[in-house]
DNA sequence: CTGATGCTATGGTCTGACCATACTGTGGTC
DNA sequence: GACCACAGTATGGTCAGACCATAGCATCAG
C-alpha cells in the first residue's frame, strides 16, 4: 500500500495485505464510486485474517477518501466506495503544517501557482460564473473578516472548480481550509477590502471575456495585494 | 480529524477523538518530526479508550505520513513523528485513478502546471544541478524505456526539489509515481528519445543561466513533445 | 392496507491474550 | 576491566470473542 520505494525490508503487515487485496479487487472488478465492499466480518473470513486487520485497512481507505463506512443495515450500509480526496488532503496539509514540516510560505506559494493556472483555464472554458458573482456579492455583504473570508474562499474555490480539473479543485479546497487562519489575518491586516473586491471583479470580467492572460494577470495582482510580503515571485 | 465542514451530524468515533487529542498534543507541546509519541497501551490508558481505538488512530496518522511505528524496544521504537507526505499523496492519487474518479488527463495537466512553476523557480534559486546532469547521463545510458523513464523521473523530481518548495516537490514525486505507466507508454510511442534529451539539456541550461522564462518555455516545449495529444493549453 | 414490533446485519468498541522484535541489564568469562 | 552470552522487558502486530447502537427489513396485528 505504501508508495513504490521503501528501503526497509520490513515484513508486510496484515492490514497492508488486506489493502493490496482490496485494491486488486477494485481494479479487477472495475469497481466505481457507489459500489459496496463486502462487510468487515465477511472480508475477514474471505482473506483469512482477523476483523481487526480488516478494520485497520478500512481506516486507511477511509483516510484516503476512498471508502465511507455506514452502520446499520440496507443498501447504504457497510463500506461504500466514494471519491472524496478533499478531507485527506486537508488533513495532510494541516498536520504537516502543525508539525512545522511545511512552512506557511510553501503552502501559500502552492496556492499562488494553482490559482494562476486555474484562472487561465477557467477563462478558456467559459464556465458558469453565477457562483463567482454570488460569492462577490456575499463579500460585499460581509460584516466581519471571518465572513468575508468565507465568501472569498467560495470565490477562489469556485474558480478552481471552473478550471474543470477535479484534482486541482480538490487541492485548492484543501489549501484554503488549511490557510483559513492566515487568510483572516491578511484581511484584518489590510483593513479595507474594497481593493480585494476590485480584484475579484477584474478576475470575473477576465473569465467572462475568455481572456486567460488577463485572468492570470488579475490573479497575480490580487495575490500580490493580499500577501504583499510574498509577492517576490 | 475530518476536514472542517461535514454535513452529517454523525457521532464522533473514538479513534477520531484520539486523533484530535494527539493533534492537540502535537500543537501544544510543539512536537516535531523525530519526537516520540507515548506507547499505544500507555496512550490508551491516558485517554481512557481501548488500545484498538488508539491503533486505528495510529493507522490514520501513519497513512497521512505523520508517524512511523517501529516494533521492539529502545529510543527508536514506538510511534515516532515523521514527515513523509509522499506515500500518502501517492496512494491517494493511485487509488483515485484506479477508481476512475480522476482522469489521467487531470493528473497530467496538474503535472504540467507544477513542472512549469518549478522550472521557473529553480532558475531563480540557482540550485545544485549535479543531480539533474547525472539524470540526463543516466537517460543517455538507458537500455530500455523503463530505465529511461526511471532517470527521467529522477530528472523531473530533482527539478521540483530545486524549486525549494517541499510541498510541491512531494506532489511531483507522487504524480510521477502514479503516472509511471503512462510515461513508459509515451516513451514507447515516441520511439526516439533524442528529442526528449535535447529538451532536458535545454531545461538544464536555462536553470544554469538563471533564466526563468526560458526554463518555463523549455519545459512547455518538452511536455508538448512528450504528450502531443494534450498540448492544447 | 397500515402501523407497530421484533429481527438481523452492519460498523464501533472493548477486553484480554499471544507473538515477534529489539533494546537493556545482568552476570559470567577471559 | 573488557567482553560476550543470555534472560528480561517494553514495544507494536495479530487474533478471538464479546457486547453495543444503529437502521433497514420482515412479520404480524388491526
Amino acid at each position: 500500500m505504501t508508495g513504490t520505494g521503501w528501503q526497509p525490508v520490513r515484513k508486510t503487515r496484515t492490514f497492508e495485505d488486506v489493502l493490496a487485496q482490496v485494491e486488486r479487487r477494485i481494479a479487477e472488478d472495475g469497481l466505481m464510486a457507489g459500489d459496496r465492499l463486502p462487510a468487515e466480518r465477511q472480508l475477514a473470513e474471505q482473506l483469512g485474517v482477523s476483523r481487526s486487520s480488516v478494520r485497520e485497512a478500512m481506516r486507511v481507505l477511509e483516510t484516503l477518501g476512498v471508502v465511507s463506512s455506514q452502520v446499520g443495515r440496507g443498501p447504504d450500509a457497510g463500506a461504500v466506495l466514494v471519491s472524496k480526496p478533499d478531507a485527506a488532503l486537508t488533513d495532510l496539509l494541516r498536520l504537516h503544517l502543525g508539525l512545522a514540516s511545511l512552512e506557511p510560505r510553501e503552502v501559500i506559494d502552492t496556492r499562488l501557482m494553482i490559482e494562476r493556472w486555474a484562472a487561465a483555464r477557467a477563462a478558456l472554458t467559459r464556465p458558469d460564473v453565477s457562483v463567482l458573482a454570488e460569492a462577490i456579492a456575499g463579500m460585499d455583504r460581509a460584516a466581519s473578516p471571518e465572513e468575508f473570508v468565507e465568501h472569498d474562499t467560495a470565490f477562489h474555490c469556485a474558480l478552481a472548480e471552473a478550471s474543470g480539473n477535479r484534482l486541482i479543485a480538490a487541492f485548492m479546497r484543501s489549501l484554503r481550509d488549511s490557510l483559513r487562519r492566515y487568510a483572516v489575518e491578511a484581511v484584518v491586516r489590510l483593513g479595507d477590502t474594497s481593493g480585494l473586491q476590485t480584484d475579484h471583479r477584474r478576475i470575473l470580467r477576465a473569465v467572462l471575456e475568455g481572456d486567460p492572460d488577463e485572468a492570470t494577470e488579475a490573479v497575480t495582482a490580487h495575490l500580490a495585494r493580499a500577501y504583499p510580503d510574498l509577492c517576490g515571485e
